[in-house]
DNA sequence: GCGGATTTGCGAATGAATCGCATTTTGCGG
DNA sequence: CCGCAAAATGCGATTCATTCGCAAATCCGC
């Protein structure tokens, strides 16, 4: 995959830890909590501490290069690159199974917003109900 | 309003505290914690222990009479009574200040999703970026 | 009313996320 | 290339939402 990597965020000094962050989140194929970034990072140059990992998400969410997301029930968030399309699911509220969603008539409402001044940088979408095989065992 | 109370839902015995979480519910007019349901439901009939609010409510998503949702960053589940209408925000990834949405074009992509037998029961939007006040100063 | 199943009270335990502070690293100006 | 202030990290301790376990209380069909 030939696109250009991330800018980096302006006011974030580049240091090994937050470009390893950075490196993980590029090569997930789907979102990531931060324990499994932290996980991955120690196989890769330069690990770091949990701790760390937390703030760095944190300051690249401000900058909005990553999405923080929470997957319906799991009280633990989850992040991945913000590549600024849109990502939804619907989450079966018994077994917590998620189905992906690819498109998304949503933006048709977008305009309305920012002519609120709104400056928007991503969203998400949740459906929730019972899947095809939590439906019926109830 | 005079809209029909929750139907009951069946398999749950009816008690003071699930009824009292009920009606804290449905007199709230914003998505609640359990922390704070737990604190109307003092000034109420029937005071409950936190965890058995905890309780309740999980019982109560998984009959789909009510909704948990989590707003952006926060690590604090918040639930409302799932009134089959759309709850759409946008959240301010800095001060976390929200702005209601109204209208929804979403609907739409929703007979796809039923077509692969998932029972929806409700959904959740969330979009997130600046807000006027938190655009500029930066 | 009785009895078995369900639910609650309560505290202890878990686990994600944050905080504090001493140490290290970064990047700018000389 | 060097030094230094500011920023970032390591690390542990702490906070705080949520869950668990179990004995006591409550609910509901008979």
């Amino acid at each position: 995959m030939k696109e250009a990597p991330c800018a980096w965020p302006e006011g974030l000094k580049k240091t090994k830890q937050r470009e390893s962050v950075l490196a993980v989140l590029e090569q997930a194929d789907q979102p990531l909590s931060a324990v499994e970034i932290c996980g991955r990072m120690e196989t890769g140059v330069k690990p770091a501490w949990l701790s760390t990992v937390y703030r760095v998400l944190e300051q690249f969410v401000e900058k909005g290069i990553v999405m923080k997301t929470s997957v319906l029930n799991s009280e633990m968030a989850v992040y991945e690159l913000n590549r600024y399309r849109h990502k939804h699911y619907a989450v079966c509220v018994k077994c917590h199974k998620m189905i992906a969603i690819d498109d998304c008539p949503m933006n048709s409402a977008f305009p309305k917003l920012e002519a609120e001044n709104f400056e928007i940088m991503g969203h998400n979408l949740e459906i929730f109900g019972y899947c095809k095989d939590c439906k019926h065992e109830e």
